[in-house]
DNA sequence: TCAAAAGTGTTCCACTTACACCCATGT
DNA sequence: ACATGGGTGTAAGTGGAACACTTTTGA
């Protein structure tokens, strides 16, 4: 088990640590996996999954091998964010910490039953102390985020296979952070060919069933 | 000196290089700086300059050493751009290679001029052959910069402070590789903000004089 | 007066935004 | 029948793309 290597690059460690800012969106909130440190620096702060670079492992294969760590999900949107190097004050000489993020979806994590180092979700409006400058590293990765929503199909990590138009939207909402016009986001979407519309329909209560739609493809799409 | 440590990483070397891309313009070609290596592994060939990360060093702090150990120049467009771990195959353990893109005005650069290691310039489009995966990081670095060009003010770094729209319209084609037009452009670019007119005019020839403008600020502005 | 680059407007189209009502269903 | 979320169209505004002629200067 690595998580104890969590955030950041740990004394006297290997110069290269990786750390994946895993987001998720539940009740309409984004929420991002944090894991709380049980050791000295910044002991009971919280902070981003990671850990040390294995020999001869790429910095992807790193990533993927924390996400399912923390998460046991794969196969899931995950790209690399920025390299940050002056995270860790109290690291000695330096050194690199590369992070990635990635977006999942609540019911498919399996989190790590821990009493150390445990694993918890935050609201990106509502997180806890932070270990090392790992606020940084959230905003960029939110900046990414939302970038990335606006011309990709990134959301498809966050929902099921078949999904109505206004569970898509509320991914949308919940990670603008604002309300979206209905007519104007259908419109968007399906003149944006990401999406495919499906024959079926989901009957969820009183009133009329939504039709499904899917996404084209369900890997990242490269611009 | 330490462009004896160029491109990848060095065989039981520190674990994190530091990659410069460096950009200029001349005589309407984008072209980029590259070192002929002096020593196995693929000696011969040519490489993005680029060298380790000192202990203690940020690395943004390394990418600045590094152009202006190259170049001469400071204060001109630099930004981190991509991680990598898999460009050198030959070294052992893995690494990692962060990358940064930077633009210079071929003018103010004063080269090393060594006959080991030495350094030329090359037109994008017709690239030497090349050590590690370099054309690659290449690649990333060509496509940054023109999503780049496009909603920042990256061109101030490869232009005088006064400038003509032409000059400006001139260096926009030679990145994106394509003719524009005159009036689009000049709406555009005046619609930006990011240019200020002056008083100020050139007499270049037999032929109406040209307004000079300026950038409104020139340090890169984040979007 | 000629050659050369500077400078200037309008039209069309595609896309974004704002906005309000009817539809299908379960209880 | 009513409550609930699903589904639809139109008009105004904005930004990009295409396109050609006049102006100022030096020789």
């Amino acid at each position: 088990m690595s998580a104890e290597t969590s955030a950041g690059v740990d004394n006297g460690g290997p110069a290269v640590a990786v750390l994946v800012v895993i987001f998720t969106v539940v009740e309409g909130e984004l929420r991002v996996l944090l894991i709380q440190r049980s050791a000295p620096p910044d002991e009971g702060n919280w902070a981003i999954p990671g850990g040390a670079l294995i020999a001869d492992e790429s910095l992807d294969a790193a990533a993927v091998r924390k996400l399912a760590e923390e998460t046991g999900v794969r196969d899931v949107f995950l790209e690399q964010l920025y390299t940050f190097s002056d995270l860790d004050d109290s690291a000695p000489g330096g050194g690199a910490a590369v992070t990635y993020f990635a977006l999942v979806r609540n019911d498919g994590v399996r989190l790590a039953e821990r009493s150390a180092w445990a694993p918890g979700w935050f609201a990106v409006n509502a997180l806890p102390v932070l270990a090392f400058h790992n606020e940084r590293v959230l905003e960029v990765a939110r900046a990414r985020l939302v970038s990335k929503l606006e011309y990709t199909n990134a959301a498809y990590s966050l929902l099921p296979d078949f999904f109505a138009m206004s569970q898509l939207q509320g991914i949308y909402e919940s990670i603008l952070g604002r309300k979206l016009d209905k007519r104007n986001f259908r419109r968007r979407m399906l003149a944006s060919d990401l999406l495919r519309e499906t024959q079926q329909t989901a009957k969820t209560g009183p009133h009329r069933p939504a039709r499904l739609y899917r996404f084209a493809r369900r890997t990242p799409v490269e611009f």
